[in-house]
DNA sequence: ATCAGATGTTAACTTGAAGCAACATTAAGG
DNA sequence: CCTTAATGTTGCTTCAAGTTAACATCTGAT
């Protein structure tokens, strides 16, 4: 990411602590599973670094690592739920009848103020 | 990544599917809210081919982007539950009284067969 | 306590992810 | 239908993510 202002360089709070609740979940699971982070890694297909930056948390590391932690832990289904369109409560109200394609504003407002 | 052997370039089709659901979830989430992708991109601090990509599942991109993108859309919460340790049966029942803060096999089997 | 293995850290190197720009295509709204 | 904006696509450049390797440190089992 060649620009300096990028979300996986200084991402926001909430993100980031998102991101570290997730890495600890998965070596949370992994340890249970008494797995090393080298056997984890072997697994997903990866090298044990990025194992090791999944469960810090680390923002730039591509999702794919993520997800196939998840999946060699079998925990892919709660993936499934994340954004979910029939859970999303705020999308769902602000949809009413609408679901276009493509996101469009009204252009030319009549009441124009 | 110098390795052609990634996950990213050719991910278990569990791990591809997965991954394309959850950028479908993203876009309808943000069609819904009437954000074109040049402005969720905005309020996420990438171009908007990063979120393209993300819309599309690409395995390679870094998870700050489509955690960005679940943040921008007020869905970060929908994360918090993934490998939740609470919520992980199959990881509890492995536990039974163990929370090793590193992996290690029981070496020296002591009945060896 | 000791020892072996797991994890953290560093460095050098390679490749691709992300940025940008220009153009093509598609769809929403009047 | 026709305009206009949103999205898809391509090519190029740049910088960091990922790899490997070697070493340090910590932890758990004996």
């Amino acid at each position: 990411m060649p620009n300096p202002t990028t979300i996986a360089t200084v991402p926001p709070a909430a993100v980031e602590a998102a991101l570290e609740r997730l890495g600890r979940n998965i070596r949370i699971a992994r340890l249970r599973r008494l797995l090393t982070q080298a056997q984890l890694a072997e697994r997903v297909g990866v090298s044990r670094f990025v194992v090791a930056g999944v469960e810090q948390g680390k923002p730039s590391t591509g999702i794919a690592a993520y997800v196939g932690a998840l999946w060699a832990l079998g925990l892919l289904e709660d993936l499934l739920a994340v954004a979910d369109p029939s859970e999303d409560a705020q999308g769902m109200a602000l949809e009413r009848a609408r679901a276009p394609k493509r996101a469009r504003r009204a252009q030319t407002l009549d009441d124009d103020f």
